[in-house]
DNA sequence: AATGATTTGTACGTATGTATT
DNA sequence: GAATACATACGTACAAATCAT
């Protein structure tokens, strides 16, 4: 799943995976991602790696991560500024 | 400099200090920060905890990464949405 | 032109802390 | 208390960009 010859890094690679996932709807607002043990399994690459990862899709905020319980895909309409 | 027993984690602490430091005009805007490596000797923290303090600065606009040059205090005006 | 030094970027591994269930 | 999950910190290694020699 990850191309180790690519000009992108795989933490932007995985990025750009979950994000499609959640765009295209397979993991709804308010849902859980797979934590971070499970994404390390899936994607085969290392937990720090996978936090690169996650931390893009904060920062677009499309994700929140919550201590103790996971990541999860926030609703649209959530945290946007009035 | 640090306080290990602080509620407030290494990373933030430095990026306090950090942060205090550009406020105060002690490095002006434009100018290079300290290099990872000069700010390790001074903090006494692992690399990784500098990067973390950097980015905490970098998602507040105050800085700015370059590689290969350094790290710089961004101009008041610079990248401001319109 | 090419090499080396400096600096940030990325990745991996490990250990411990903290919050939630 | 135990299990699960994210948070923080340290250390290491190599890659990539920039600059000076």
């Amino acid at each position: 799943m990850i191309d180790r010859d690519a000009p992108i890094p795989p933490y932007r690679q995985i990025a750009n995976a979950l994000r499609q996932r959640i765009k295209a709807g397979k993991i709804p607002p308010g849902r859980r991602i797979p934590s971070l043990v499970e994404l390390e399994a899936e994607f085969g690459v290392a937990r720090d790696t996978l936090r690169k990862a996650v931390q893009v899709l904060k920062d677009e905020g499309l994700v929140e991560t919550v201590q103790g319980m996971g990541i999860y895909v926030v609703k649209p309409d959530e945290d946007v500024s009035p």
